[in-house]
DNA sequence: TCGGTATATCGCGATAGGCCGATATACAGT
DNA sequence: ACTGTATATCGGCCTATCGCGATATACCGA
């Protein structure tokens, strides 16, 4: 499993998308109830109303991280539930920390 | 001493910078010998040679690192030096470390 | 003060990114 | 099959960013 770096670090270049990334760390925190257990990740729609964007947008922003392998997402019914990919996140951490 | 993390980020993702930033950290290997020594920093105009850009260009990608605070200049006659300013650096990396 | 060099800033065209509403697709339940 | 809901994708518009050459500014040395 090897990391972009790049995409990463634009991935992360958007304050909206790392408020994501940070929500997906304590949902029951951030999110209200959901159907399902937050193990599985959180439902896409619930960051419609979380970060008041439209739900198009929403949807791209999503798509910017799992593309740059910061989240995966698992099709339940016709819902998409996020998760964080800490492998990845904890790679991108040292890495940068290198480069840096 | 406050860092803007959102500035820091974006100033990142431009691979150029980043470039730029790993260069500072070894400038003996990856510039030229240069009149001043290299402790007050790398002199601007020798960027211009090892990215291959325009002088216009590369000014304003070191205006970038350094409005983000990643760098710091010196002025000593017509020239003006660059360094890696660790401080903010190791703080964004210790921020970007408990956000994420 | 003048000419030369280094750097910063300006103005422009081109590209990328963000946002939206509208539409397409996928799935569930009836 | 039909309706409703969730999500993805499309097209358009707007803004930000990037790159450049040209110009302005700063500094030096003669």
């Amino acid at each position: 499993m090897s990391i972009d770096i790049d995409e990463i670090i634009k991935a992360l270049a958007h304050p909206v998308r790392r408020d994501m990334l940070h929500w997906l760390k304590d949902p029951e925190k951030y999110f209200v109830e959901q159907e399902h257990p937050f193990e599985i990740g959180v439902c896409a729609g619930k960051f419609d109303q979380r970060t008041g964007l439209s739900q198009s947008t929403v949807s791209a922003h999503l798509a910017t991280l799992q593309r740059a392998g910061l989240v995966t997402s698992q099709r339940v019914g016709q819902w998409n539930f996020f998760k964080r990919n800490e492998d990845t996140i904890q790679a991108f951490l040292r890495q940068i920390g290198d480069e840096l």
